[in-house]
DNA sequence: CGCATCATCTGGAACGTTCCAGGGCGCACC
DNA sequence: GGTGCGCCCTGGAACGTTCCAGATGATGCG
């Protein structure tokens, strides 16, 4: 009824009058089969609708070239991450196998997974886990994690130099004038540490130690704007937000309450993500460069993989600042 | 060097001093072996970290237990929607497999992998192929597709009342005493039309057939931002939106205009995503029901595979109106 | 005592691939 | 006109499981 057997090699083989190998040779597209054979054969697997079944493929060949991706559903920078993981794998010719943590799918719970589809790397997007779990991961295979920073010799990491970001970003509104600079900081989200510090740096080197700001924020829009009903009352003229999404919520207090962005406050946000790129919200922010960390982390995966030999554990790919409309010169005074 | 082989049912066998099959059993905890063997069956795997191979598991057995899941990864209600796809799969023992749209990966791409991987049903989120195209797949397999109607005899559909979603909207509107009431359209998105009906019959039931307005808009936030700019020359006291997304967009614009909200104008999204939730966007919404829509998915699914009868072939889920702070009374007058 | 029964265990054949060691066969070359 | 060398192509053994048809031995029963 509903299952007439899914056609195989055997079948394919049979209505072409070839040998399974030889089918096997031309569906993987390998030198070793006649021009004219390899018509006839492609011919009859499109007329069987036939597909090759990956499970069996990876069992024989020993291999699964398969790379576990673990990320989360509800951030929108994982979403531009993993969307950049799949061109980088497509051009390498790994795949990616996906396992998503939500509220109620922990991390622990999405790497197993992948671990039993015998994922050969796997590529971690800002997780969770300790450094110790981390390392115990990558005894057993090639572990990269991905805009966070670990300290354990075992695991890879690609990351932004985060704290080059916030240096941009200060020196960008320190040199329209602004003083009274605000940092809202995203907490133990990854990331974050360095940013802050970035951000400490910064404030120093142009003098303005004593105008440093800290207020604890978060990674979502409700955090941003939780923080920035702290900021109308004792008001800087410029704020660098943590990420993006947090920004937008700052973004929105503000408007609300009527204060101009960026006539009377400048907002910095941080990921360049599709948010930050919306005409109407226009955000002036530090981008990550999803291209180049996708196809490091990839490249990375796969160069452990196949034994190459890799220079350092760790690569820190430069920020950019992405000039837009919430920035703009500080109140005279 | 990395790759000590991973130890094999034979290997555990050899260990524990039995034959493989009574390690099979075992290991699939079935009844057969004696107690005290089992122990020692068990004892040997763990000494050995074995853990079981899931592809040659299924490659033997011809069952899979693995429902394939197309999704956009840009959207955050797909995030939301496979978030939920992940609880109910738990539920009955079937596995996820996640294959994501991007801009630089189609429909087609992401299906074509799945098979691969020989999901036993396909899941689909608001996809966008034709229906001959879903058909034809149908044909081979289950698809359910969650989010969007689809007139095709062969394939399961579980989706919100769409047309009821806006009849709330538009009640509650005109409850409020609201008269020029707009609607911002999805355009050809999944669900839209279904909407765009419901939008039109209510008003019309409410004798607002004069007043009805329907403005192009989309899914993205831009898309409303975009229409909101039409808006504010022909102005509306209220306004019902394709989604959250794109309400939010409407929002932006109509508060950087000086627009009170609701005071001015009424706000009303749909989906009820994380993003209307948020204090501080606080967005009137008509709800869809994630949990049971999801539950619904996965049980249609299962139960095609396993030859349970099925009622009807398409299942629509109420939605909910939830009324939040975007909503007010009309202006007098 | 012979035979059926039961629980426990074993060996080997699948599953759909890939890989390897060849088998023909035509053709150039000495 | 053999010999050797490419090219196509084939057959069968793996890969790590599950499944099935028994083997074995202890036990119960007439």
């Amino acid at each position: 009824m509903r299952d007439e057997r899914r056609p195989t090699l055997t079948d394919v083989a049979r209505r072409a009058g070839v040998s399974k190998s030889l089918v096997s040779i031309v569906m993987r597209d390998e030198p070793g089969a006649g021009a004219e054979t390899r018509r006839r054969v492609l011919e009859a697997a499109e007329a069987l609708g036939y597909q090759p079944d990956s499970r069996a493929r990876l069992l024989r060949s020993g291999r699964s070239r398969l790379l576990g991706v673990v990320f989360g559903l509800q951030h929108p920078f994982h979403a531009d991450l993993v969307t950049g993981l799949y061109t980088a794998a497509r051009e390498t010719g790994y795949e990616l196998a996906l396992s998503a943590v939500t509220p109620e799918r922990d991390e622990p719970e999405a790497i197993t997974s992948l671990l039993r589809d015998r994922c050969e790397a796997l590529i971690l997007l800002g997780p969770r886990s300790t450094a110790a779990v981390l390392a115990r991961l990558a005894a057993r295979r090639p572990v990269v994690v991905l805009a966070r920073s670990v300290r354990d010799a075992a695991v890879d990491v690609v990351r932004t130099a985060d704290a080059r970001g916030l240096h941009l970003a200060v020196d960008h509104l320190a040199g329209l004038g602004h003083r009274a600079i605000a940092h809202i900081d995203g907490g133990r989200a990854p990331g974050a540490a360095d940013r802050r510090r970035g951000y400490r740096d910064a404030m120093r080197r142009h003098g303005l130690s004593d105008r440093m700001t800290i207020l604890p924020g978060g990674l979502t829009e409700s955090d941003g704007a939780a923080a920035a009903r702290t900021l109308l009352t004792d008001r800087p003229t410029a704020v660098t937000v943590f990420n993006d999404r947090c920004a937008t919520g700052v973004l929105d207090v503000l408007t609300r309450a009527g204060v101009g962005v960026p006539g009377e406050i400048s907002v910095v946000g941080y990921d360049d993500s599709s948010l930050a790129r919306l005409a109407h919200v226009d955000l002036t922010t530090v981008a990550q460069d999803v291209p180049s960390m996708t196809r490091l982390a990839v490249a990375r995966a796969t160069d452990r993989l196949e034994g190459a030999p890799v220079a350092r554990r760790e690569v820190v790919v430069p920020p950019r600042l992405v000039v837009r409309g919430t920035t703009g010169p500080a109140y005279p005074g």
